[in-house]
DNA sequence: CAGTGGTCTAGACCACAAA
DNA sequence: TTGTGGTCTAGACCACTGG
């Protein structure tokens, strides 16, 4: 703990600057006159704290900055959909960094248990799964499945498309009458499974957080649910809340 | 990792059961021929998982299970004030588990830089800070300090008594003509440091959720921020956004 | 190829818990 | 006192990186 913190400490001073090789295991070993296998866990403390990346083969390097996005509660605006742009492009041309989507599956799936409870359908229906990964500066950051009724997309050919056109999924169902009330946001943070680890570009046990988002139309019905799962340190989230009776 | 995950599958199967203890480390190296450390490295994955409680000297017990407490973004309404619980409590009751919470400090400080950006004071000003610890069912799950601008709570005597009556003190505030407007919550998770574990009795790295909420008048004033840090395993969070244009 | 991080070993010593 | 987890050592071997 000791080295660790000498050595964030250095960072944080400046001494060793982003982008910077930090010295190497066994030169740590050299100075500190300790053994490796406390350098690794020494390491594996800084690692944590998220100031440094870490390559086999080449060594840690003090990363440029934390890439933190902000993910703010009025990016459902329909503002933001009429400018022609999905909620995740609008917010990212605002952050300035470059934003990438990869589409990983459309097309019908048999509902997951938890989800068939939030959209309201069958235990057994055929839904509409849209998987996708989001990129940012080329390192995933993010998950995110859409699940959509059947019956409420059957009608949309643009949902089966990798681009559903400007404003994204939810700007076609508001073309097709579903005019949402609300979304409900349900969030939880938890340490990465392996799995998880490396879908995201973590090391195993990094926070990751689930969020599974409802969209909720004027008539009461959930029309979509969205699971997603994110890497917490890539995320800050902004919700408003008004002061109700 | 093949032994963690054995481990885990163990216990998932239900072959070691909740409140059990599991096999010993120096077992655990006997029965799968290997050494110590990696032994050790196994056994942190499986506590990276949460299923199993480690203490030193005793052993490694699986836990009971997750007790999970849902914050809801309506935690704020007046009608729960006017019932004459703090917003806490009002949560706690429905859920059902026993709730406490422990004052730390209450008194003035010097304003930390970050809290004095959101209330909109001088950076040396001095605050009126109240810091309280939540148990859940014994155990701390969430470190809260509310800091409030001192022109405000001045003329409030009930803000620097340890309970500030029915209502918390929010409530205070309404009744001496701060009537509440909206709240703001800023979230992020991150992996705790060796002091946050100890503080929420966690293994240290385990995920902690920090939340700050700026409490907004209808003058457009922030009259209190409050700093909170959870531990991310006893919290869901639920947000309800209104689909605005 | 040399240097780096990643994993493992066998053993030592310490601190804590419970009988 | 015994058994537990927690930390460290000195050294071995492997896999990856980049010249």
């Amino acid at each position: 703990m000791q080295i660790a913190e000498e050595v964030v400490g250095q960072i944080q001073a400046g001494v060793l600057k982003p982008g910077e090789l930090i010295p190497s295991e066994s030169e740590l070993v050299r100075t500190y006159g300790v053994s490796g296998g406390t350098i690794r866990k020494a390491m594996a403390e800084v690692r944590a704290s998220g100031l440094v990346e870490t390559r086999h083969g080449k060594g840690s390097t003090v990363v440029d900055r934390p890439p933190v996005r902000h993910r703010s509660s009025d990016r459902f605006r329909r503002s933001h959909r009429q400018g022609g742009k999905a909620a995740y492009l609008a917010e990212s041309a605002q952050s300035g960094a470059t934003a990438e989507v990869k589409v990983l599956h459309i097309g019908p799936v048999e509902v997951p248990a938890e989800i068939a409870d939030r959209l309201g359908v069958d235990a057994a229906a055929q839904v509409l799964a849209r998987r996708r990964l989001y990129l940012r500066n080329g390192t995933p950051v993010e998950t995110a499945t859409s699940y959509l009724s059947w019956d409420v997309v059957k009608d949309i050919p643009e949902l089966f498309a990798e681009n559903p056109g400007g404003g994204g999924i939810y700007a076609r169902l508001e073309d097709h009458g579903h005019e949402f009330a609300e979304f409900v946001e349900t969030l939880q943070a938890r340490p990465s499974s392996k799995v998880e680890a490396a879908e995201l570009a973590l090391t195993s046990g990094a926070p990751v957080i689930r969020l599974v988002r409802e969209a909720v139309t004027t008539s009461g019905r959930v029309v979509e649910v969205c699971d997603t799962l994110m890497a917490a340190d890539q995320f800050v989230f902004q919700y408003r809340i008004p002061a109700a009776d």
